[in-house]
DNA sequence: TTTGTTGTTTAAAACGATTTAATTACCTTT
DNA sequence: AAAGGTAATTAAATCGTTTTAAACAACAAA
């Protein structure tokens, strides 16, 4: 029952013409840059033909004999985290508009897992590749970026390394929520982050510093350095602040908070009124219930976008100069209306993702 | 400084054999049945030059000779959204094991989008797919399914349709979150659901029905239907039912829990004081302020992983029987232990994911 | 008539693997 | 010594495109 596909050669039969025109009709519908001299008519036949026996263009081969597969490999942290799956889906809808498959991976922040996913996506022959690198990775993209495979970096960057990135500007970003809880009064305020080398970690820490330093604060600065992979001691950095009178958190990221305030409620703490809470990145639970006092907005579609254009940029110029872009996205503090009120179950700040004003370029 | 691929040939000639011994051995590699009768030394050898020279067989040349990719696809309504982001990383740890690749894409519950993404999908050479059908998909999954394409459905069904599925039991699970709140002595409970002809929301206005009657309260059974892209119409919904007294919503998913509980918060009700609340899904959200009175758990690693197993029978057994598999999965009802004690921000009954008892087949 | 020229079309060679059928080498057996 | 059998190996066809270089037709210029 299974109904042979039909290739080129049926087309060409039928409209009377070499396979070699086909190809070329089909391959000139797409906008091809380098028009070949078709017949007007001939052309008009062969895709009226195509379109009658429903041909679709076998991609293996077409891979196989061009070298292009119109498929681009990325790999994120964790698809199911939904900072980063907020992203890929941003990345699926612009790649599809440019006709592009999108494989998507997961290293979970282990290099071992990067490298290997790396490797089966330029197997399988992707056009190039968007990576949020993870500790531990930094040969493995350096390879990769001399093997001169169209790369654009996401989220975090790698020193020393000639590659287009797209990343937030994280030191402002930390230094403008630190000066948020300090102008609600806080004074004694401690970050929560990770015990990773990352470099938009790193500068989100040094945003926190920066901010506290400007204000005299410098006393109190205090990052405590978590292992992913050890999150569930995040309820001794709660009780241990609590005994020394901390007024409020900073989170590095989605994750932490979400883990930090579940760590407070289950203290037995509230928030704001024990302690008060400012993070990075949004999340669905900050807006039901408007508790904490400050968040960084990242201009997640822009991350996305950017990605991808540059992306597709550097494939479509690959044997050209082999330059590089990168793109610093601001980022938008959210303030909350109720926080400083004492109040829980409030009105939200906003109804969905889409409202306030996007985050522009610096 | 494009350093050119090696290929199948170079193995042979650096170990001094023909290019098919070398196709055998790296074929026989991945544990193939047919096992070739190949000298194990020659075989060594082979094996030996073939790591020396970093050989990886060309994807696209092995597809197109063999009409197997080692790929699957993946239709979800919508990979941003945590329940499918949720699933979509279980598919994907587990495709990784066996060595398939996975191409994603989201429909956005736009049938057209759908029929694209597996037009795409099937022309990009995938072994099988998976799919959560949208409404007004039934054809196109029903023509999918007559061309012999291994394919296995997810989370909801299609009707007359001979195919494999993965589904929650919806029904049973929409009876028992009704009877907890039922139990906790709320009686005036009206479900939140969409206006969509899904095998899986109208199963669970079904489970919501038979629970009420079960207990004789038929007489409050209402349930309201939005549409997925008027989702700001949820704030009457709650406004009308405030006035008539309505005491607990039944939200139908994730998304509508969310929306529904930031209606409420918005219009200066609170929960659970003002409205108790039960839904579909967990989310982290719940699981910082535990302000719900209870929410069906799904088993998200079952969903990935059965939809998984089931699509690689398929495709190993293609040209044998098509026989089809239903799997449907228990849903597991998650209490709050403080609901009822009319609090906010206590502790969270479970602090991550991975706790409590996983559900079991039926 | 010859030589270009321009616009169309095509034959045939890749691309890099898999897979079939045939061949070789080397034993046994008769 | 011939025939048969088995294990190991290989030549060659094939998958469905893209792409290069050549061929062809028609017509203008020399």
């Amino acid at each position: 029952m299974r109904e042979r596909k039909v290739t080129i050669k049926d087309v060409a039969t039928q409209a009377g013409v070499s396979i070699a025109l086909v190809s070329f009709v089909m391959s000139n519908k797409a906008g091809g840059k380098e028009t070949y001299k078709v017949n007007k008519e001939t052309a008009q036949r062969i895709l009226d033909v195509a379109d009658k026996l429903n041909y679709q263009p076998n991609s293996a081969a077409r891979t196989l004999r061009s070298g292009k597969s119109r498929a681009i490999g990325v790999v994120l942290s964790d698809i199911s985290n939904k900072f980063f799956a907020d992203i890929a889906r941003c990345i699926e809808d612009r790649a599809y508009k440019y006709k592009y498959t999108v494989l998507f991976g997961s290293t979970d922040e282990n290099p071992r897992k990067l490298e290997n996913l790396i490797e089966v996506f330029i197997d399988k022959g992707v056009d190039g590749l968007i990576v949020v690198p993870c500790e531990g990775a930094d040969a493995v993209i350096r390879k990769v970026a001399q093997q001169r495979i169209p790369l654009v970096l996401l989220d975090r960057e790698v020193p020393d390394v000639e590659t287009s990135s797209v990343v937030l500007n994280n030191c402002k970003a930390g230094a403008q929520i630190t000066e948020a809880l300090i102008s609600r009064g806080f004074s004694r305020i401690e970050m929560v982050s990770y015990a990773m080398q990352l470099s938009n970690i790193r500068e989100r820490e040094k945003g926190y510093r920066l901010g506290m330093e400007s204000f005299g604060l410098e006393e109190y600065v205090r990052t405590h350095h978590l292992r992913h992979d050890k999150m569930q001691l995040i309820a001794d950095v709660v009780r241990d602040a609590a005994q020394r009178g901390v007024q409020a958190f900073l989170f590095a990221t989605n994750t932490l908070a979400i883990n930090g305030m579940m760590a407070i409620a289950r203290g037995g703490w509230r928030i704001p009124q024990d302690f008060a809470v400012a993070c990075f990145d949004s999340n669905e639970a900050f807006d039901i219930y408007d508790t904490t006092v400050a968040c960084v907005r990242q201009p997640i579609e822009r991350f996305g976008v950017e990605a991808l254009d540059l992306l597709i940029k550097h494939i479509e110029e690959k044997d050209v100069l082999p330059s590089c872009t990168r793109v610093v996205l601001s980022p938008e503090i959210i303030e909350s209306k109720s926080a400083d009120a004492g109040m829980c179950s409030t009105p939200p700040l906003c109804m969905s993702y889409s409202s306030g004003p996007v985050a522009v370029l610096d």
